[in-house]
DNA sequence: ATAACTGTTAGACATATTATATAACAGTCA
DNA sequence: TGACTGTTATATAATATGTCTAACAGTTAT
């Protein structure tokens, strides 16, 4: 998978790298069970520190997308089980709270966003009937 | 309009007030025309440093949810009129990508997902009446 | 054993962001 | 004049982000 990496973003590096890594999950460009690049190799590949790579890697642990090991390096989660906790469903109301009060008010009708909802999960679709 | 600040909350505090500003605007609860509270009042309120509000209250200007008079303070923008522009939809699509992706992983379904957008969005509609 | 890979840790460093604090300035209005 | 507005200037501090160099520990193949 080639992470595209906007170095001019307010996002954080970090942040972009581990959401493009989850996005590759959900759409199957990444499999589970598929090993990522070394830390090393990543920075390499994108001209950053291997440090900031390592963030990114240690939260995706944390969280339990992938799985480290000292040898073979880190791999998506071959028992990937993520749930909607509670914790998650609050985050998840608060920004969807926000995002769709400013999407509102500047004329996106509900129809408009659903559409952007239904385009994106029909790409995880397809891959769930593997 | 009453302010829930949470200090615990890893969302930064002008993070925070400027999202439920927004939010009242598009419920109704903060109506066009209506005055905010003056950047010490509100500082005082919240039981935060002033110069926090200014950051508010200037981002929000800047943007085009509220004008600032020298006289009365600041108001909510009579004449509100954003627009969905190439720069937020890009944005928009951008956080749809990544927030879709990590609640599909997590069980979400399109329909609960839809669920949430619809749900919000009743709150406004109520309001577009008017 | 040596070399070449893994991830990890320890520092030091630089910069930007977030937030507080004190003080002063300029305009408006009763 | 006094009491409000928003604004500006500094200073300070904690945290987040990112880079850099160096070393350490485990694994694997030659």
């Amino acid at each position: 998978m080639l992470l595209q990496i906007q170095f001019e973003s307010e996002i954080p590096i970090y942040q972009q790298i581990k959401n493009q890594i989850i996005r590759g999950i959900a759409t199957g460009a990444l499999q589970q069970g598929e090993d990522l690049p070394s830390v090393r190799q990543l920075a390499s590949d994108i001209g950053i520190n291997f440090h900031t790579v390592i963030k990114v890697y240690n939260q995706l642990k944390q969280e339990g997308w992938v799985i480290i090991h000292r040898k073979s390096g880190v791999m998506i989660n071959p028992d990937l089980n993520l749930t909607k906790t509670p914790e998650y469903m609050e985050l998840l109301d608060d920004l969807m709270k926000t995002t769709t009060a400013e999407a509102f008010m500047r004329g996106l009708t509900k129809e408009e966003f659903i559409n952007i909802i239904e385009k994106n999960y029909d790409n995880y679709k397809t891959q769930g009937g593997k």
